[in-house]
DNA sequence: GTCTATATGGTGATAGAC
DNA sequence: GTCTATCACCATATAGAC
């Protein structure tokens, strides 16, 4: 959502690109990535499969661009929160708001993120795939890194318990990714209303169950 | 665990197929349902795949061998908590930290159940597989009923802020659940070490980062 | 760029020897 | 009960017409 995000004038190419990418990702959600096959996708796409050779070479990269566009996404939504002014705990519950929206709003896109690049380990045969594989972990870690560190401040400043940062990092954001198992997008119509779920869902996780007092 | 449970002498064919029926979870926990192959299920046992289709008639039934014992261990699990004596917080939390341990211990059927019965919806042909998949879809809705009573009965009680008890029952099982992602079983030597790993979550769930006061 | 064949390999399931 | 051999099918990927 930022103003040099979106690139001048996306060729035609890239626009159907993203939208191959954009079908396989609601493919691999409803079914899992091995049971759909690539003329899943072109169904989907009203196209026969040809189509989708052509713009990705194999189904292991459609599966790669799936998962780098889901964690572009991921990173895109935490960034704002990043540089709210505030205290590390706000500038942390921001986080956890922006991740909580983001889970919902790309449901599909972070469904295939979660089924992971793990299933891939031995799929990935030409070196090219290995990289990708390599990058995408990374990117996982980066990601988990950024709570990790603020968890870390806000802790260090005296703002929550005695956690440790790796565990607490990796409940909470499971408490809010686990979305993917119960939230269905067409159930829920509206922004406000997923909003207001993405808010409710980072305050369980900042101030558990338990009432204050 | 209680004393009723183990079955006088099972016999070595149930054995044979309790056999079965874990290294199938094994193998669906590695590599998924879709891409695990009978064989391999058989090469994990050290047989041919004809002993496995001599205890189970289809892969789909196999699947949901597997996903019925993920489940009894669930309930097994925190049968024990329901019937801990202290306030309806000290239960609930108790709760926790039993399916805590549970998701930890039982780390390769528990992620083959949250695999899920979705992916089977289509697959489920025959009206016995059709019927076993609505039993298990059942289970799961019987097993987060337990966890969503027992947070109402706290918050009505007053331990409880003033959550959404629908919501914090995802988010809270979904902290735990989660571990099937980052929780690696043979990294983690000894009992002692998962049982403190399983309260250190709970505690994160009911208390929240933040700190008290 | 997009399509329609088609080559190729692997997988679920069955039949029948032992 | 367990094995080997085999069938029928489906999916990935390619080749080549248009």
């Amino acid at each position: 959502m930022s103003e040099n995000e979106t690139p001048p004038i996306p060729s035609r190419n890239r626009l159907r690109k993203a939208a191959v990418i954009e079908q396989a990702a609601i493919c691999f959600m409803e079914k899992g990535y091995h049971a759909t096959s690539v003329d899943d996708v072109a169904r989907r796409l009203g196209c026969s499969k040809g189509r989708v050779y052509h713009y990705c070479p194999t189904k292991t990269d459609l599966f790669f661009e799936v998962h780098r566009e889901g964690m572009r996404r991921l990173f895109e939504a935490i960034e704002p929160a990043l540089r709210t002014p505030g205290s590390s705990l706000e500038v942390l519950r921001a986080m956890l708001v922006a991740h909580a929206g983001a889970m919902l709003r790309h449901h599909h896109f972070e469904t295939v993120v979660a089924q992971g690049v793990q299933i891939h380990r031995f799929g990935a045969t030409t070196p090219d795939q290995r990289a990708t594989l390599s990058e995408l972990i990374a990117s996982r870690d980066t990601f988990e890194n950024l709570f990790k560190k603020q968890i870390a401040a806000a802790r260090d400043d005296g703002h929550l318990g005695d956690v440790d940062v790796s565990i607490a990092a990796k409940v909470a954001l499971g408490g809010l990714q686990w979305s993917i198992y119960w939230y269905r997008p067409d159930a829920d119509r509206g922004r406000n209303a997923r909003d207001r779920l993405a808010v409710m869902m980072a305050d369980i996780i900042i101030d558990g169950l338990r009432a204050r007092g």
